[in-house]
DNA sequence: CGCCTACTTGGCATTAACTGCCAGAAAAGC
DNA sequence: GCTTTTCTGGCAGTTAATGCCAAGTAGGCG
């Protein structure tokens, strides 16, 4: 059952989430300090640091539950599927969950432009690496415990770095061009269809 | 001419660095501070930062120097080669003349075994990214002042991920096994060997 | 309803990474 | 030797983040 403190929480998450990336597109997400997201918020800075452990939290937040939903997304595609195509699912799935485009492309034009933003967004996506390396792993018919395969680490980096390159390129078009269309070409360059 | 405070500066530089490294080493980056590392190295707070200009810098600082001499290197292979094989040529060189074996092998430990350090590790590799796009969009044919190819970011982008999936099993190997044979193996999983 | 428990909140103090400022020391140049 | 430039150290201040404790508030129960 949704008790009135669960419903409250997703109330204040919300109130904090709008008020804090309204002040980082307006200002600079390094002009923009704790203590100002809290006082517009109306909300301690205590309580606000309990919600979100930290400022970078507040722009790439919810990444573990988003990863997490990647991996099983993986995880569960046909057998017979290459891990590309697997891949490629995955990302398809977790591309669309996320926000509405309009946020989606706020955020990924503050995380491009502010080099600690996009540090820590880079921290998170790599836990998606290391989670997703097994998973390949596994579909390349490698025993699951073997020796690392540097197959599999190779096939997931290179797979995020196409993500990564199409997303900037989507995000420096304004959101104009097609997102997967620029995975495609991105995989394409590298995958012998040059 | 080499001035003295020159010479007296690269002395510090050094005296700074093995400190921090050591300490680092021995108790974590996460758990060494900026006070214990001056005090240890005998020089005032203020000046550490002065020579460095964030903690993170103590351990992958020196890359703008590297990240220029890539792309020169690159720039600089005979225009017959494919853009994968300049990258390549480009790699080789700037992984030998980084450091001594041991610091490199104690540096990447560092660097793969904390988060954050991974992260501004790999955003330090961004720049170098971004310089070398416009780089291998010549070698490609197409025009130098186009609109940013896919292809060329995606190659750079592939490149790197390969070169960091083999510097971490490299690393996870104690340096045993042999850097560029793991690239290449890396490389081979991506481009249609399999 | 009244009460006890569980969870949340806010204020306070503290730490750690930085930054600006200023006075003093040391090297450079003449 | 004297002036100018550059470096150094200390000090205060800012910001993110954490621990602690007291006060408030929802939830469950007799």
């Amino acid at each position: 059952m949704t008790t009135l403190w669960d419903r409250s929480r997703q109330v204040a998450v919300e109130q904090i989430l709008d008020t804090a990336v309204r002040l980082f597109v307006e200002q600079g997400y390094e002009q923009t300090t704790i203590a100002q997201i809290a006082r517009e918020a109306g909300i301690s800075q205590r309580s606000l640091f309990r919600y979100f452990g930290t400022k970078e939290d507040l722009v790439c937040g919810d990444q573990e539950a988003l990863g997490a939903l990647l991996k099983r997304t993986v995880e569960q595609q046909p057998a017979e599927l290459s891990p590309w195509d697997a891949l490629r699912a995955g990302f398809e799935l977790v591309l669309t969950a996320n926000h509405t485009p309009e946020r989606v492309l706020e955020l990924s034009r503050l995380i491009f432009a502010t080099p600690s933003l996009h540090a820590r967004y880079i921290e998170k996506r790599l836990r998606w690496q290391a989670d997703l390396v097994p998973v390949v792993q596994v579909r390349l018919g490698g025993g699951v415990g073997a020796t690392p395969d540097p197959r599999a680490k190779a096939i997931v980096a290179t797979v995020f770095a196409c993500v990564d390159a199409a997303t900037e390129l989507w995000a420096q078009s304004g959101g104009r061009l097609d997102l997967a269309e620029l995975y495609d070409q991105c995989l394409g360059a590298v995958r012998g269809d040059a």
